[in-house]
DNA sequence: CCTCGGGATGTGACGGGTCACAATCAACCG
DNA sequence: CGGTTGATTGTGACCCGTCACATCCCGAGG
């Protein structure tokens, strides 16, 4: 039933139809000078004729560009760039290879992962929340081939896209205080990812800049599950608290459904805030107070920054910062005993 | 600072370095006989200096073969294949590309996406819920390359991987019958998508085999937002229901929101079932009943085929068939009227 | 001693674009 | 009317693996 792999046309063939020699028609497809309309005309009928499509291999062979990014992530989270460096890639006349990592804290993974596409390329967009390859050891396995790493570590000496996940950090349990909060749990994310790492210790600064003790801390996985059973630890502890700042939404869900089944309600009895603002997010029970971070930016400025690598690779390694909002909803009650109000994150 | 892209080595530096011919060190690397093992040594020797990698271009050229797959989707789904796909398309040796198709029911527009990876691709995956194109049309739009239809119609007469959508529907239709309920509502998914349709006409079949009238129905879009406004025109149109079913989960997670606004309880007041179980599902309030389907079977299953497809492409066209799976959880009361228990759904 | 068989190794053409350069031809100038 | 200019068109080498085929060499058999 399958057809019979139909042979493709090539610059020759259609050179042959339309009487000219191929590299007529390889300058009337590329849109060069220096062919008279009147053969362009009949090169244009013969391309159409036959359908002709240049073979990307045989482009890819000849300049050395292929007009193929790589795409490569270690976990779907739920608020990946990947459909805004879909949409932006595409945009830009890039192709995108996709492909997962499982173990990115492996050189050895990661090289093999990059094997695979080797001499295929143009350039890698990396999202590496864990920060365990430097720039060379990067720059190495990449083989000169231009990269940007995204969403990695503040300060990182690479080419990266990132959010600053210390403001986040910051701006999320500065909220708290503003509402009257003292007593501050947390459910943060997995330590190995830096942002989880950087968003705690934000959390933890903010407390003691205001003289106070952090609250109980449980580690998550960034999974619903985790929150689910990281909110039943925290209220094991004894420890009292009046809100819980989680690493990520989707763990805010889970800590709601525990807190509401140990018998408290939500804001009422405990505060949370979470962290991304997933679309559902705004459809919790309560609507959930969050910090936001814009994927879809994140996926264009990462395009855009590889896109001008590629194309005039003069550019000095940088690194350029997002910065996540805080979004207010219902999720966290302001108490009745006010504190001053505490100072802003720096500004974005 | 970027480093000024560095010549790969091919195989006549690998030949130079050896002291063979290029031919030699092809046969070393593709593991063919007829070369002497002191040979062989010193071959792969210069292969690890030099960090030879084959240059697929050049492969694909000669070969004709890429090792590369397509998947076109044109939605991010929250259980969408993807990560399977990826999963198991690395497994066998293939490399994937993914394109996102803003308008499916175009066949220019899904003529622009083939075109741009003409002649570089093995085989393509499509996720299309919209039947928009018939066999025909896409075997030409595809050019001879094989392809397999992702998450269609049943009953479509082409190389396809479906969810019963049909099945799915009734054992959720039937199962609110089950536990009593008798006026049901819905809120289905946008009807262009065949997926959504089909729930829509079991639900209904269900309903009128029981001899009941069907209950109010809105569609949404299977974004949490529809969900949430479709319950509350459900609430507005003034017809009494005791359940809804919701055409996914997104929308499920709205409605019981509005529902709850509308100072409702759910599922003491009306219960609700969803669609897909995704992570979250277990971790609404309550607890979803839901209809699974695995995109894990999903995804890996259309990769199988393909690959088959791919190597021996004598395969007649088929269509294979996943059965959706009712998930029990909270959100579905059962009615102190008990009707008789209601037909299973024929056998997964 | 010559031939034959078979492993080891090398040669050359090919796939389909790309590009530097050569060839052709008309018009235009002095 | 030869020489120059410039647009138009064609030629051939190249990119890098792949594969069919040729060559070389050694030992075995007649």
């Amino acid at each position: 039933m399958s057809e019979p792999q139909i042979r493709q046309a090539t610059l020759r063939d259609v050179a042959d139809l339309a009487g000219v020699s191929y590299q007529t028609v390889w300058r009337v497809v590329n849109d060069r000078p220096h062919v008279a309309p009147e053969t362009r005309e009949r090169v244009l009928m013969a391309v159409r004729k036959l359908d002709y499509r240049p073979h990307r291999a045989a482009q890819m062979l000849t300049t050395g560009r292929s007009y193929i990014l790589q795409l490569v992530i270690f976990e779907y989270g739920y608020g990946d760039p990947l459909p805004a460096v879909l949409h932006w890639a595409r945009e830009y006349g890039y192709t995108m290879v996709v492909t997962e990592l499982k173990d990115p804290t492996s050189p050895e993974s990661v090289r093999a992962v990059l094997r695979e596409t080797a001499r295929m390329i143009d350039g890698l967009l990396m999202v590496m929340p864990y920060p365990h390859l430097s720039y060379e050891a990067l720059t190495q396995l990449c083989r000169g081939r231009p990269f940007v790493v995204v969403n990695t570590k503040l300060g990182s000496r690479m080419p990266s896209v990132v959010f600053d996940q210390w403001n986040g950090g910051r701006q999320a349990a500065e909220h708290l205080l503003n509402m009257g909060h003292r007593q501050i749990a947390e459910i943060c994310g997995p330590l190995e990812n830096f942002d989880a790492q950087v968003r705690d210790r934000a959390w933890r600064a903010v407390l003691v800049e205001h003289g106070l003790e952090p609250g109980p801390r449980v580690v998550g996985d960034y999974e619903v599950c985790s929150g689910y059973t990281g909110a039943q630890k925290l209220l094991q502890t004894q420890q009292p608290f009046t809100a819980i700042l989680s690493g990520n939404d989707l763990m805010a869900l889970g800590a709601i459904r525990a807190l509401r089944e140990a018998g408290l309600r939500v804001p009422e009895d405990v505060s949370i805030v979470g962290f991304d603002d997933i679309a559902e997010a705004a459809y919790f029970d309560p609507p959930l107070t969050t910090v936001r971070q814009d994927f879809d930016v994140l996926g264009k400025a990462s395009v855009d920054y590889l896109a001008a690598l590629i194309e005039h690779q003069e550019i000095a390694v940088q690194q350029r910062v997002l910065y996540p909002e805080l979004i207010v909803r219902k999720s966290v009650q302001r108490l009745e005993t006010p504190g001053k109000e505490v100072g802003q994150a720096q500004e974005t």
